[in-house]
DNA sequence: GCAACACATAAGCGCGTGCTTATGTGTTGT
DNA sequence: ACAACACATAAGCACGCGCTTATGTGTTGC
């Protein structure tokens, strides 16, 4: 079950934190470190943890390596959010067709 | 940040779980527990943190304790995928206009 | 009133998780 | 070749989390 995973990732604040970063756009590493205070190996560790649920793909560019979001894991959850379709409620139609119109 | 709450809660298999379940409908705590091989006390527990991230709602009826889904949990969700619209892919399209045509 | 029931809270415990420092691996440029 | 750099992995540690047993609170029916 992946979704044990992606829970579990999304669970930590810094997880979060990079995440929200990379929904900006592709970054390496290094750069993800900025702002937040944390050894570089933490960092490493929780890009580690982000992508083994499928959350962050990355790409070796020289010595470094860019991570960005995966959209398997977007997938994924909006799949599990699905199950819930009946306590969807009215003001999410909204979302929905935003969601719609940004993907043109 | 509420967010924290809702992904903390959904990261313990057990809490998905019955959050899962009470994707079907209104449950007590007691009907919660079958299947699921747990302590009274300790579903009580996994009850009170959905409750705290407002994934769940509560309903006294005489000596049991209805549970459900609030849709107030469901909203916080859609709205944090919602800043990845950018990674939403194509084969999302459909899953949105299931979600919009359900919740008429 | 009191026994049975449904659930919540308290206290304590073992294990997983995220952190650190230290070290390893691979790449770039001189 | 070698130094500097970007990142990953290893090992160890402290804290948080989910579990248990024990007990408290509120409701129902006789």
């Amino acid at each position: 079950m992946i979704e044990a995973d992606i829970f579990k990732a999304l669970a930590d604040p810094t997880r979060r934190k990079v995440f929200e970063k990379l929904a900006g756009g592709s970054l390496n590493a290094s750069t993800l470190r900025d702002g937040l205070e944390i050894s570089q190996p933490a960092m490493s560790q929780h890009l580690s943890v982000l992508r083994a649920a499928g959350l962050v793909r990355e790409q070796r560019q020289g010595r470094f390596v860019n991570y960005e979001v995966d959209p398997d894991g977007i997938v994924a959850i909006g799949a599990w959010l699905a199950r819930y379709r009946a306590y969807w409620p009215k003001r999410m139609d909204a979302l929905a067709d935003l969601l719609k119109d940004m993907d043109q």
